[in-house]
DNA sequence: TTGCTCCTCACGTCACGTGAGGTGGC
DNA sequence: TTGCTCCTCACGTCACGTGAGGTGGC
């Protein structure tokens, strides 16, 4: 980087393109569409119609990046630029302060959509899938669906599109993750094809999955496939003087959108379980997470 | 809005755009960019091949418009449906999420820089030129910047962009509005256009005005230009008992951003003032702002 | 036949970027 | 002449949107 020329009270496209941070082509572009122009030009046939910029213009082009960037458009900015009253730059500020108040909050919430995700997938790569592990897990929002009714007609996608369709406090926002929910284990191991109730993992829900020790079991297969997970489940609660005793959770770890194999979607169970006063002493797979 | 058909299990294009929020096009494209197909399609001469989307999909499709949302290019999408894996999407997901938290810190940015201008030209509107008031103002964070040197070969411009160049601590956003500071009112009153340092309105800055009692003026011309300000702002502290006592602010509430006469942008100078002891009653024009 | 949904295909748009080929003044 | 900066002009790109004209099945 050079130094700058501080005698001189104009900058070449160069400089000032530096000066200011954008390139020296979009400054042409903002010179040609007629809404920045150079404060001085050469004439024609002089060392080829340069443009010179002056120190003092960076702050109309800085403010012209900060409405591009909010996405006003070309056709705005030059309207503003030939019209232009503090009135209207005033309502123009006015009018995208609430616009970006409202992407900052968007934003806000794919970051919580892919930190989700990002928990999910992690979850997915460091698993043992035959291993059985009891957990204490803490306090999780979601948001939690009404009672599903799987008669004779209805097909699963019935249920889960009325899930998708109800109105819920706060509006269900399906970019995250969604599972099904069992009252108790009896109900999962009669039908893990049909949860008693939907739920997405969202973290602005107002119901949650409560604290405390879940049992934690993993198998592979297309939906609604459970293998031999419940028994699994079944035997290790029994080997290790643990009951079931409250509701019953599962989620997709893996599914169409990180495994290409529909045989290999990676699901998860998580079953709240106690532990009886006859506990014999803890199994060596048996630890707390963190 | 018609109500969906339940039994069915697949969506037509148009049901499953409305079902995910996107447009019917948009579902088209992805088909032909080949990122997201339809779960089952007409065959040839059937129905005019019409798409059919399942209700499970909901899932890609929610998390391809995250992807697209935060910037992920139909390629790299592409490239992920045909070789997911767990590992690859929690790659993408990892780098995009710091990318999505700057994003957010670069709106907030933007949200305190439209603020601030938004504040200058509310006063711009509001002003009735003439008049001088008396404000208590609170503290305001600012950056200021090194003492300028106007000796006889130095342009104003050569002191501006030493300003503008030298690293400030937090770094100069010049998207902030900058203005000039003297030490007192008779440097200001000597040389109005030669400011002993330049200061930028950026409320991350580490300096600041101080809390207190100013005298606040304003005059309209081009940069440099005060006109009767001065001997207007000295009358005024005179009649009223006031005492200039510390720092001089000036700031141009319109300047090229705004006013297409430049003979018209609006000065503000702010001026430390202290009352006297021998202050007389107070003067129909003197007021305290909130 | 009429109306319906959905189809393809070509073209427009927006704010960029690229790259070829040329000019004036040291 | 050489090298330098800057010039114009035509074209590419990306993720959309639009709108004309057509088809199958009620």
């Amino acid at each position: 980087m050079k130094d700058i020329n501080f005698e001189k009270e104009f900058h070449s496209i160069k400089e000032f393109a530096e000066f200011v941070g954008i390139t020296e082509k979009t400054l042409r572009r903002y010179d040609d569409e007629d809404i920045f122009a150079p404060a001085k030009r050469d004439g024609d046939g002089e060392r080829n119609k340069y443009r010179f910029y002056s120190p003092i213009q960076i702050t109309t082009i800085k403010m012209i990046r900060v409405l591009t960037e909010i996405g006003v458009s070309f056709d705005t900015i030059r309207e503003l630029k030939h019209n232009r009253t503090p009135e209207k730059l005033l309502k123009l500020l006015r009018q995208h302060k609430n616009q970006i108040a409202d992407n900052i909050n968007v934003l806000q919430e794919v970051y919580s959509i892919i930190s989700t995700y990002n928990e999910l997938l992690y979850d997915a790569i460091s698993v043992t899938e035959t291993e059985i592990t009891v957990t204490e897990m803490p306090k999780r929002n979601i948001i939690l669906g009404e009672l599903t009714d799987f008669n004779e007609t209805a097909g699963f996608y019935r249920e889960f599109v009325r899930f998708c369709r109800t109105n819920h406090e706060p509006n269900l926002n399906m970019s995250y993750p969604v599972g099904g929910y069992w009252d108790n284990i009896t109900s999962f191991f009669n039908e893990p094809a049909q949860p008693a109730r939907f739920f997405s993992l969202d973290p602005n829900g107002n119901d949650y999955m409560p604290a405390g020790l879940y049992l934690v079991g993993y198998t592979r297969g297309y939906y609604g496939q459970t293998n031999d997970l419940p028994k699994r489940m079944a035997a290790y609660a029994k080997n290790n003087g643990l009951k079931f005793e409250g509701p019953v959770y599962n989620i997709y770890l893996t599914d169409a959108l990180s495994e290409i194999d529909r045989d290999q979607y990676l699901l998860q169970v998580s079953a709240s379980v106690v532990e009886t006063r006859h506990s014999k002493s803890r199994h060596p797979q048996y630890y707390f997470k963190k």
